[in-house]
DNA sequence: TTTGATGCAAACTTTTTGCAGCTAC
DNA sequence: GTAGCTGCAAAAAGTTTGCATCAAA
């Protein structure tokens, strides 16, 4: 564990925001300003990997980092791209994956709105 | 609707398998090889807004293409990226959303597995 | 004739990688 | 020392876009 690799460890799962790779490079940088862009998605690479972060695609935006805690569904707003996250009634997936016959190593569940902050601004801006 | 678009949006449904851009283009100019990778990127993102085609995102993978039927889920191989559809039980998820207060529109459900193709490449292969 | 779509190429965004030098055991 | 990590810069991968031309109503 570097400097660096706390670092952006540190600001991923401090805040309940689900930053994207360029976001965590700009607040790290504000502690560390030689840090490069490279080591920030090497590092997101490697805690993925480690199963310490998870890495969130969604439609039209970079990838997003969450803390890798139980799993749980996203609520995703469809014009701004924020990610929240939601807790899921336990095993609800689990008996429709026995079922199938699929030996289920994860699962990644979205579930899309238009968030209220955009909901208002749809208003006068579209 | 083209001849170009005709032929993306056949490629697409023609087929269960979930295909990138990139294989959609190759197999277009099987047919049309004066077609340009450009017209098949438009006239997916076209289909997509109009709700003809939903566009997958996978992890690691560019993006993959699949009719637009009723909403069902995915099953994805987080080796070769290949993708099942799969049904779910009806209003699976509905009553989740009323519960929270969403308004939802729309979700997106992968469950990750390894495909037995690569489960019998692992032996010897990793 | 006008509207919209095409082919082509260049540009853009996001992410990965090669490499030389640095750091911490 | 040496193993692994960094910063830098270049490149890759996937996708979008500008533009002149073409096709069709």
């Amino acid at each position: 564990m570097t400097r660096q690799r706390e670092l952006i460890y540190s600001i991923v799962t401090a805040a309940p925001e689900h930053r994207t790779a360029e976001e965590i490079y700009d607040l790290a940088r504000e502690q560390m300003p030689s840090l490069a862009r490279g080591t920030v998605y090497r590092n997101l690479g490697i805690l993925v990997e480690e199963g310490q972060l998870r890495r969130l695609e969604t439609p039209h935006s970079p990838a997003r980092y969450d803390r890798e805690s139980r799993p749980h569904p996203h609520l995703v707003c469809q014009q701004c791209g924020r990610v929240e996250d939601l807790t899921m009634p336990e095993g609800l997936l689990e008996p429709m994956a026995r079922q199938l016959g699929i030996d289920l190593t994860g699962y990644d569940l979205k579930l899309y709105h238009i968030c209220p902050a955009c909901r208002g601004m749809k208003k006068e801006d579209l």
